[in-house]
DNA sequence: AGCGCTCATTGACCCAGGTCAAGGTCCGCA
DNA sequence: TGCGGACCTTGACCTGGGTCAATGAGCGCT
């Protein structure tokens, strides 16, 4: 039984407990964490625990936007398509993101699994109630789309005015930043190994750029010792400060 | 006395009376309106309203955010710059806008009068008495915010995906769009004016190509009789529906 | 009316990054 | 352990848009 349900795309949970939401390792990480312990049953009432499967789309561009969605596992791309099949990925969703916030009649983008995926899902109304309900996740909504719009500029100024080789810089500082804290961060050149979930085909439609041209420039930051790439979904950050200078515009 | 004040770049104006917030023409397109006539005289208590003259940044990439604002007359321009200058204009702030949204310490990005503007602006600590007193206005926020979102979206689309003519075109359909409702609209080919009131720098700057590009591109949609260029801060729109094909990438 | 400034246009040339094409590497599977 | 397919790398060449430079147009000021 549970090799037949895995293999299809996406799984909704039906053997969900109250106490999900209680025991979720994502809270800390996510919009949940306002809510006290006490009322997590209301909100584990209100959403039901879907699974996504690697590669399957969960979100469609154009769709009606019923659902709004927290991610609790793995990380998924979130892309935008031209009519003649151009792709921008305008971000990478991970453990604590939540999903949906165009408040629109239908979704602005396409979200797809680049890993196995768990998503808390609530209907619009439902998460209405919740808002109602909690306005503490109502302010910490309005923080997180805020964040996520400092963001969104400092990505425009990426695409609209930086190199192929300060793009790839900043990316990788980004990466590198969203790794937690861990121990001799900070110093100047610990090496830091990055996650990545996506292909160079991913990256370079967040980049603005070709797969081409991310493969040359990540062999030229390797051939220049400020990194090194083990295999295709890892890359070791050897001086960080100094590509984070790149990433700048200052080298 | 007017002509003084005039000559300053910052002007706030200290004979505002109760009622301002009540008169202001701006209230129906800003999220003002969602609070109701008899609280108006909270909000005129916790505003000043600032006049900046055209060319005058009254915002600073980097400053501390002690201020929102929310613009009432005027369009300003926002934008990022790189360590050598390079910059990115994240967008123009017409009336209505508001500003500031960052929930962090500093500001991610500058504002610039490109004509006489005047904004209504809130201390941190008393918007977020505001947004104590009137969950409406949250709630409004959180609207804007995830609006601004798709736009943003949309944006990194253009920046990372689209050819020079199509961001052109992108640009042309965005503004005639933003125009209010004028009679006529929707039909074929019913000429729209188009105001601009950035330079041709500022438009390059927004769509990430060089003014040259902008200019020479402009001048190829004229030609082909697309639009009509009758002053620098004018543009026709002879063919609404051609020029939106070319900005959806479908022509 | 004419000066001088800012902004916009146009042309000639160039180059960062795209395109096209040919391998190479990794990995799951039989 | 060797096959097949997806993904990545590298090289050669090309081009959209950037750079550099000259000219034009609009406008406030005297």
């Amino acid at each position: 039984m549970t090799a037949m349900t895995r293999a299809r795309p996406l799984v909704i949970d039906s053997h969900r407990d109250a106490n999900v939401c209680l025991t979720c390792g994502a809270r800390a990480l996510s919009v949940c964490h306002v809510i006290d312990e006490s009322d997590l049953d209301k909100l584990s009432a209100a959403s039901v625990t879907v699974s996504v499967q690697p590669g399957h789309t969960f979100i469609q561009e154009g769709d009606p936007a019923e659902h709004f969605f927290n991610v609790t596992a793995g990380t998924s791309k979130l892309y935008k398509l031209l009519p003649d099949g151009r792709r921008q990925v305008t971000g990478f969703a991970g453990v604590g993101y939540f999903l949906g916030l165009a408040v629109s009649s239908s979704y602005a983008f396409s979200a797809e699994a680049l890993e196995p995926v768990r998503v808390c899902r609530f209907s619009r109304t439902k998460l209405r109630g919740l808002l109602d309900d909690f306005p503490a996740l109502e302010k910490k909504l309005l923080e997180v789309a805020s964040n996520e719009l400092v963001v969104a500029q400092e990505q425009m100024l990426l695409l609209g005015r930086k190199t192929a080789r300060e793009r790839l810089a900043s990316f990788l500082i980004a990466r590198a930043n969203m790794i937690p804290h861990c121990p001799g961060r900070g110093a100047a050149n610990v090496a830091e190994r990055i996650q990545l979930p996506m292909t160079r085909g991913d990256i370079a439609d967040y980049l603005g750029l070709t797969i081409e041209t991310v493969s040359r420039t990540l062999s030229k930051l390797r051939a220049e010792k400020f990194i090194e790439i083990p295999n295709n979904s890892e890359i070791v950050l050897l001086k960080h400060d100094a590509v984070e200078d790149i990433a700048t515009g200052m080298a």
